[in-house]
DNA sequence: CTGAAAGCGCTTACAG
DNA sequence: CTGAAAGCGCTTACAG
């Protein structure tokens, strides 16, 4: 007899081990190791035959609880971010889910939206054994969390910003930021400014740095009065300008960290009537789907965000939790010439 | 003794319900009933002192799969979405995990970036037992899907599209482009176009019925020629300006059926050499913390997206499974008018 | 090649 | 007011 269901999925009996085996006249630990692939298994083809026949008939599906109750294993890896909205984390969530389903594993996405935002909730809701270990993607941990952290028995690694005591796996930040400062060199830009991200975040410290090494390399020195924070949204990116451009000498071309910000600063470029590129030529740090349908087509450099999430997810489920990992992902980084990069005039 | 951790969280031997049961020299029942406030404990003052003491001197945490596999309760809710990149999905995700976290659950939200893209193959992943139940987000279920989903003892809900069998939470989507159009006929606007979703979208259609609804509710005949379709991103609205120029008389206002279409919208009108708004008005459905960055800033229609994540889940954890959901959340959809609207000329 | 048993950590109905 | 026992559904080391 298969479960009958009704309208909304009405609750019926389960489908166990035990009955599968039933069926098929073995023993359940026979069923078990055949729904396991179990490779020590040593099974006639005919009793095999019977074991899966019984286990289609039934339509079985292990019960996920019973089976990390005795493995000790939740088959589930779980990550924490600051926002859903934030377009950054979409792509590294993207690259975790896919990397943990080709385990076999699943993904529990929290943010820090719920409750006091702490890490801390979240972690009380996960409880004992709901995940096998925490991906924690950027934001800010304060040093009580990660010490509540040290205290849990779980395993964890930080994504995209350094920590978590040597457990960390990022992108090349620095070589991003050169690689749009370079462009603006090669354009013939010598007052280039920048615009930051918060201060704390740890992608937006090696942004900066790389933003002066690629300076220096030009022969070049940093002006102080070119460096304006912001946050990692519009609004920031929009009030920077406002005090970018309080400046003597305003910059010709500005480097943005990060692309949401930059929308702000073109619409605040274009509120104080500079034109871009023709007057200021913008350019910024990841790559979006609108950026070639903002006016002007923004130029980015295209992050492996992807793959960040991915190699993160793999290095949580393979490396053993006291072991360190500092890794930077080394997929490609891109830029993306669009049009609001040009020669200064 | 409380367990030792060292770097990246080395699992060390876990606090059981025994454990805290011999230290506070009670059964392990006792301490169940203490974590679990049962209300029909009765339990002398300093029984439950002790206990107390135990379980924060251990730092005891419910084992969740010993208790799930015994109650038959994940304590966890599953949302499947399109794509964790679409802002709209990221709002309902939110108000969703605030609303389940408020219940004591937890979310696990997958996408169907994964694999095949298959609500299948999400529902495969999650096996037998690690949900509750099942919110369905946007998307396209096919009928095999719908099945499937049937057959999986599992309460399910749609959200934001009606189907399940007369199991959904939407919104007012026809007020809201009610409102997006009467507020351009208000304007004075009398060639109004609408760049519609993609075909099969269910909030498209509803949508869509608004528009023609409100154009006929001033006096107007819709015009095929001003309806176009697309999808829900920059790159569906900028073709759809395309064709929307084609027609012998183009129009003088634009309802976008999205706030992403509506970026490609506003680009692919500069680029035809037409501003807005003072030769085309442009309005559109969602707001986002961008929209008053865009060049100009775009006036929208705020839906209560949040709302409709939260009561989704309420429901889908209170309603019984066999009983029909068809709810619209009546939280208050908002105009708001900024730069890219205006009387026609 | 297959079976029987123990036990993961909880909750709950029942006994006293 | 508290304890003892059963059992949720699985996996695994071991027996034969």
């Amino acid at each position: 007899m298969t479960p009958s269901t009704e309208r909304g999925g009405r609750r019926t009996r389960r489908v166990t081990l035990a009955d599968v085996a039933r069926k098929a006249r073995v023993d359940k630990a026979v069923v078990s190791r055949v729904v396991n692939n179990d490779p020590l298994l040593n099974i006639r083809p005919e009793t095999r035959a019977r074991v899966v026949a019984a286990l289609k008939e039934l339509d079985y599906r292990p019960n996920v609880a019973a089976r990390s109750l005795r493995t000790a294993r939740a088959g589930t890896v779980g990550l924490f971010i600051p926002d859903f909205a934030n377009p950054v984390y979409a792509e590294i969530i993207t690259g975790a889910e896919t990397a943990a389903a080709t385990r076999g594993c699943a993904l529990m996405v929290g943010s820090s939206t719920v409750g006091d935002g702490r890490a801390q909730t979240y972690l009380d809701l996960l409880g004992q054994g709901r995940v096998d270990g925490l991906l924690l993607a950027g934001g800010a941990i304060t040093d009580e969390e990660q010490a509540t952290l040290a205290d849990r028995a779980l395993p964890w690694l930080f994504v995209n910003r350094r920590g978590g005591g040597g457990r960390h796996v990022i992108l090349d930040d620095g070589l991003a930021a050169r690689m749009a400062v370079e462009h603006l060199l090669e354009l013939g830009h010598r007052r280039i400014a920048h615009v930051g991200g918060p201060t704390g975040a740890d992608t937006a410290h090696r942004r900066r740095e790389g933003y002066v090494e690629a300076l220096r390399a030009g022969g070049l020195e940093e002006d102080p009065r070119l460096i304006v924070g912001g946050t990692y949204g519009p609004g920031g990116g929009a009030q920077a300008v406002g005090r970018l451009l309080e400046a003597p000498e305003p910059p010709t071309a500005i480097f943005v960290a990060n692309v949401s910000s930059a929308i702000g600063v073109l619409s605040a470029l274009r509120a104080h009537g500079l034109s871009v590129p023709e007057e200021v030529s913008v350019v910024a740090v990841h790559d979006l789907p609108l950026a070639e349908h903002l006016i002007p087509p923004l130029t980015t450099v295209r992050m492996p965000l992807r793959a960040l999430g991915a190699r993160a997810t793999e290095l949580l489920l393979t490396v053993p939790p006291d072991r360190p990992v500092e890794e930077v992902v080394r997929d490609p980084i891109e830029l993306v010439v669009r049009q609001s990069t040009a020669p200064p005039r």
